[in-house]
DNA sequence: GTCTATAGAACGATAGAC
DNA sequence: GTCTATCGTTCTATAGAC
């Protein structure tokens, strides 16, 4: 076994709930499947985690930070906003596109009751805080459109959204080069100063 | 009671149904609250549903068949196409914005597998077939960019989700023209030529 | 930390009276 | 069509041995 590689059941837990949360949703899914699933006893799942809810939440958390992590590693500001914007857009297609069950993960629970408001809004603004004060940026520089700022981050999160279960239900196409540049076209486009 | 009004056992199941789905999620919510919320018994509810699968089911196709008549019938298609699209694009917006449970219910539901692939796919071609159409045309007319018809139609999708969901949030800023006319703007420039 | 065994409540669905 | 009553199952969470 590899250094880092090892799976503690904790972490087993973990990967088996994020892959039955998507497949049959949070209430569908019994602790007593995941701990089966997971190769551990049920007293062990509700001894790392003290309810199903508390599992829910963690596994949110973690998959969130994961997310941002990988996309601000990815992006180094050097001031042509154009650039970091499409740098940062493939940064986060890519991560989707490598993690196909955390992207349906989000797309499941980004806006789902069943997650506390608390911690989407949590999750949330801890990693689109920086994406802000970038369109602020761009439109102090008089290239982006002086839309409500708002408006123009819903709608950044929706074109992703988009894109990204665009890609994953057509693998093949992010091979290439042109639908690839679509995607980020359309989502500068609507943006950008005429 | 007005002529029309007359709510039946079975729409009253319905629409206490549309309601705790949204709130509680599917598997979150048991036939005996829907039966006692909706002030009938079990008994009732399982005579008029077969199971709860086939209750979601026909909720389901009831919602995207009242919203796609509400749209169509909004729209007189006259040949310019951005008129065209923005009536469109408003009746749409009113719609969800008028009935913020049943938009709701598609941001959990249109892409949940809680709902059988082949529902979810009968709802999105019986109404986004047309859609793609106004595209087409748009391409022809040289109007609109020439990028993959797949990955518009998933863009305005999602740029129609992020809007709703934007002015749910934010009811009181539908009232102001800029908003409105902010939000169409990201729409069409997405994707017209430049 | 991990297991087995189980408590106690809630579940989907059915049967049969009216 | 609608009701009450209930069947057999499954659920979350805990207790206690190792």
């Amino acid at each position: 076994m590899t250094a880092g590689s090892k799976r503690t059941k904790k972490q087993a837990i973990l990967d088996t709930a994020l892959q039955l949360f998507v497949s049959q949703g949070f209430h569908g899914t019994s602790t007593a499947t995941i701990a089966r699933e997971a190769g551990v006893a049920t007293g062990t799942l509700f001894h790392h985690f003290p309810s199903k809810e508390q599992l829910l939440e963690q596994l949110f958390l973690s998959v969130k930070q994961e997310f941002a992590d990988a996309i601000q590693s990815a992006v180094n500001k050097r001031g042509d906003l154009k650039k970091d914007a499409e740098q940062l857009w493939f940064a986060a297609l890519s991560w989707a596109i490598d993690n196909p069950l955390k992207q349906a993960f989000f797309q499941l629970y980004s806006m789902s009751p069943t997650v506390e408001q608390s911690v989407r809004d949590q999750a949330m603004h801890s990693i689109l805080g920086f994406i802000g004060a970038l369109i602020r940026q761009g439109q102090a520089q008089g290239l982006l459109a002086d839309f409500p700022q708002d408006l123009m981050q819903d709608n950044c999160h929706g074109q992703y959204l988009a894109a990204t279960r665009y890609f994953a239900d057509h693998p093949e196409r992010w091979q290439q080069e042109h639908e690839r540049s679509a995607s980020f076209a359309l989502f500068w486009n609507a943006m950008a100063v005429r």
